[in-house]
RNA sequence: GCUCGGGUGGUGGAAUGGUAUACACGAAGGACUUAAAAUCCUUUGGUCGCAAGGCCUUGUGGGUUCAAAUCCCACCCCGAGCACCA
């Protein structure tokens, strides 16, 4: 074994033997072994892999890498989601070929990702812009189509001016475009969604069952925002008191019903095309009706739902309904304070008991009631449940994406493309991605030519991608059957894998991916193509890597962690360790980079080198091989030994649950306590020592083995160190995961503090186990106590068993 | 406004009813060195004290308890999600 701890000598070695063994590459089943699925979010092929993306994956390696020691079959895949807009932007900013800009990324970031030493199996990796993928994506949409579950309609959507495409409600965050920020308009368009609203309230339910931090429950929660009202019926007459028909109003508080004043619909609702601005209506301010509806149009999201912005409407004038419950006659106002696309699009206004209303009426002068509450008035009504959550909008007016394999028959009529002709290949004669309003494909020749080749003449292609989310809403699933060319999945095999036993990843994606992906993998469970309803059993989120100035890192504020720079310097198994120490993984705070934590990882590192070489250059006498240190005749260790054994067993316990836990962070400073009494106890340090047992040192290496696999393993491996004991010609990752001994753990002393009203006076050894009488008969002879007592009377002993005597007095 | 997290040394954090500040960083002092770096040793929450030791301290104020960072109530602050959703 080298004197020098040389990172990159050592790293590049195991990397390449790692990988010419196969040593991860994991099969479907191993006898005698369970299987366990540990799933990362899969990056997109930025370009360049930051320390964000070793947060991500470099940790949860830990976790796997332990998982396996243990004795499971771990499946760690990884893969690209690589369908997207930075590549299309790529391509208008330089001119670049998207595909070809994608794919050099690729194979850039593998590399990268190689030099991270993570236990992935690559065998098993996808890239969602592969035709062999992307052929499954459209199999699956067309499988989602014939059931329902995907349909166009024309509808009021969320447009981004700067990315040209419209948008799902999930990417539009506080009215701007999650992408670019730029504020989202609403435009009239028709277009594809999935009725993720049917499954509104399973995504609901189901929550309940999931082993998933409070955080993302409550924001799905929010998201699908259900509630629970009364549809009422208001009957409308017009000015020759005729009744014509009802309006429906949603509301929450039925018993607030006698205090209704007007009547509100929202600008939006059809009833106001259909009736009220058709010429046989007796409307007399029909002009001041369609000029504020117009108004409301141009107005974007972030204006219309202002809510310091004064309210604004319009009567219409020539028409009243009558509240049901009382049979009084009420004003109808248009007004944008009223949602279209929630409820029924129309409220009955109640001043005296919701701000909003309030705040209108005094505008427009209108009566404010003030009533009792009456729970009886349900009674004219219906009940209904209302979900805030809308269809997914899956269309996008882009090129790089999954196209929708949709065509046009003559008369418009759309037709699922034949599944003999999937994948329904991207075309490859698009020159202009510049975004226009329409998705750039539509320039494409080959690709109106493949229409009408296949189809017939006067047939259209459809023209708009998917929203990549689909493509990540189920490569999980291809994960365990990467290379199958029949099917997206083999339903047994993925019996084998699902769901997912863990899963990590970002926040951002409470209410969008983990979303969507539980939304389709109901579809697919409904569809008979999965063999359960829910994908992900745990889920995790991690924390966020700020610059060390304590700011999100960003190139503009040069604060940027170059991480492929860091590995150079300190080496991959110091800058994974460094990560997870760096506080508790499965929290969503955000921790500053800092290169003394970095500095104080690798000197845990050096210290572990420099003993596992004391281990081995120790002369023969003191070295004392597999357990035999220091044994009297009758084979017991000697007190510094059976301490430091304890110590072990204590650390190999702490070490397992907190990986468990995913909290790495108190694992690392557990196996640091446990160096600093190895270190105390070799010979080469304190002379006084008594010497290190080889397996003590062993099972310290397997503990460490997961967090640092690099260092581990030349060590374990090191010809003139531990092989010394006869083993270790293969990887330490193949080693068992060590267990420990309870009766090793007791302790045969324990500390009992001893309070006096709850503070602490004073303390003493006694045996483990000693009795409440013993203990205070103990306490009672102690001066320091004696001295606090004071001859006061004792109203009260508590005893803990093994920590505490309290005296009250 | 509603919902969910969170507030502990100079810093990242540990402790989820039982000795608050583990572990690491930084800082100060010392050893080695011609010197520096590296390494090693010691100290390191505040305050009073020569010392022994005392008192105080987990955002603020109350409460429950023999005992509270931890449980309860009110408030303040920070972060995240939702939000004119009736």
């Amino acid at each position: 074994m080298q004197e020098k701890y040389d990172h990159k000598e050592i790293e590049k070695k195991w990397q390449k033997k790692w990988q010419e063994d196969n040593l991860y590459k994991t099969e479907d089943e191993v006898k005698g072994k369970e299987n366990f699925y540990t799933l990362v979010e899969f990056p997109y092929p930025s370009g360049n892999l930051h320390i964000g993306h070793w947060y991500a994956f470099a940790v949860p390696d830990i976790f796997a890498r332990t998982k396996r020691m243990q004795g499971y079959n771990v499946m760690f895949p990884i893969g690209f989601d690589a369908f997207g807009l930075p590549a299309e932007n790529a391509a208008i900013k330089h001119g670049v070929d998207p595909r070809k800009w994608t794919y050099e990324n690729i194979a850039y970031m593998e590399k990268q990702l190689q030099s991270m030493g993570n236990s992935f199996d690559w065998s098993r990796k996808v890239i969602t812009s592969d035709p062999e993928y992307y052929k499954w994506t459209q199999w699956l949409f067309l499988k989602l189509y014939e059931k329902g579950l995907a349909y166009k309609k024309k509808a009021s959507v969320n447009w981004c001016p700067s990315c040209n495409t419209v948008l799902a409600n999930e990417q539009v965050v506080a009215g701007k475009c999650e992408r670019c920020d730029a504020e989202v308009i609403q435009k009239d368009l028709e277009q594809w969604f999935f009725k993720i609203t049917d499954y509104a309230e399973d995504l609901l339910s189901d929550l309940d069952n999931l082993k998933w931090p409070e955080e993302i429950k409550t924001a799905q929660k929010n998201w699908i925002g259900k509630s629970e009202g009364t549809v009422l019926k208001f009957e409308i007459r017009n000015s020759k008191s005729e009744i014509k028909e009802k309006i429906k109003v949603f509301t929450t508080r039925a018993d607030t019903l006698m205090g209704a004043t007007y009547v509100v619909v929202a600008p939006e609702h059809p009833w106001l095309t259909q009736e009220i601005l058709n010429s046989k209506s007796e409307i007399r301010n029909k002009e001041e009706i369609q000029k504020y509806i117009n108004q409301t149009k141009q107005k974007t999201e972030i204006e219309r739902t202002n809510e310091k912005k004064e309210k604004t409407g319009v009567e219409i004038k020539g028409v009243k309904v009558i509240n049901p419950a009382n049979g009084e006659e009420i004003p109808v106002f248009v007004a944008d304070y009223v949602l279209g696309n929630y409820g029924t699009g129309a409220i009955m206004a109640v001043p005296s008991h919701d701000e909003r209303d309030m705040d209108f009426a005094k505008k427009y002068n209108l009566p404010v009631k003030e009533i009792t509450l009456d729970w009886d008035l349900q009674k004219f009504g219906q009940k209904v449940t209302k979900y805030k959550l809308r269809d997914w909008l899956l269309s996008r007016q882009r090129y790089w994406g999954c196209p929708i394999p949709i065509v046009y028959d003559p008369e418009g009529k759309p037709h699922p493309v034949p599944k003999e002709n999937l994948p329904w290949l991207l075309p490859e004669d698009v020159k202009d991605f510049a975004p226009k309003g329409e998705s750039p494909i539509a320039t494409s020749k080959e690709l109106r030519e493949r229409v009408e080749k296949i189809f017939g003449e006067g047939w259209k292609p459809e023209y708009d991608t998917m929203d990549t989310f689909i493509d990540s809403s189920w490569y999980f699933l291809r994960y365990c059957d990467s290379k199958n060319k029949n099917e997206p999945f083999d339903k047994l095999r993925l019996k084998k894998w699902m769901p997912v036993n863990r899963y990590s990843g970002g926040a951002e994606h409470n209410t969008m991916h983990l979303l969507y992906s539980r939304f389709f993998h109901k579809a697919l469970f409904d569809l008979g193509l999965v063999n359960e309803s829910e994908p992900f059993i745990k889920r995790m989120n991690r924390a966020l890597i700020l610059g060390p100035d304590g700011q999100k890192m960003s190139k503009s504020k040069g604060n940027v962690v170059d991480p492929d720079e860091m590995v150079e310097k300190v080496g991959s198994d110091t800058v994974k360790m460094y990560l997870a120490f760096i506080g508790p993984y499965n929290e969503t705070g955000q921790y500053p980079w800092d290169l003394g934590g970095v500095v104080g990882i690798r000197r845990f590192l050096e210290r572990v080198w420099k003993i596992a070489a004391k281990v081995n250059n120790t002369p023969k006498p003191p070295l004392n091989l597999r357990g035999g240190a220091e044994r009297s005749e009758a084979g017991e260790l000697g007190v510094g030994n059976k301490k430091l054994e304890n110590l072990l067993h204590k650390t190999i316990k702490k070490v397992t649950e907190d990986i468990e836990n995913y909290k790495f962070n108190t694992a690392i400073s557990a196996m640091m306590i446990l160096l600093n009494e190895l270190e105390k106890i070799t010979p080469h340090q304190k002379s006084q020592g008594e010497p290190l047992t080889l397996d003590m040192f062993e099972t310290f290496l397997k503990l460490l083995a997961p967090f640092a696999p690099h260092m581990t393993d030349e060590i374990w491996n090191s010809p003139t160190s531990l092989k010394l004991c006869g083993a270790n010609e293969s990887s330490i990752h193949l080693e068992e995961w060590p267990k420990y001994d309870e009766s090793k753990i007791k302790e045969e002393n324990v500390i009992i503090v001893v309070q006096i009203n709850g503070k602490v006076r004073a303390q003493f050894e006694a045996e483990t186990g000693i009795s409440e009488k013993e203990a205070q008969e103990k306490a009672l002879i102690m001066p320091d106590v004696q001295k606090w007592l004071d001859d006061k009377e004792i109203k009260k002993t508590i005893f803990v068993l093994n920590k505490i005597v309290n005296f009250v007095v």
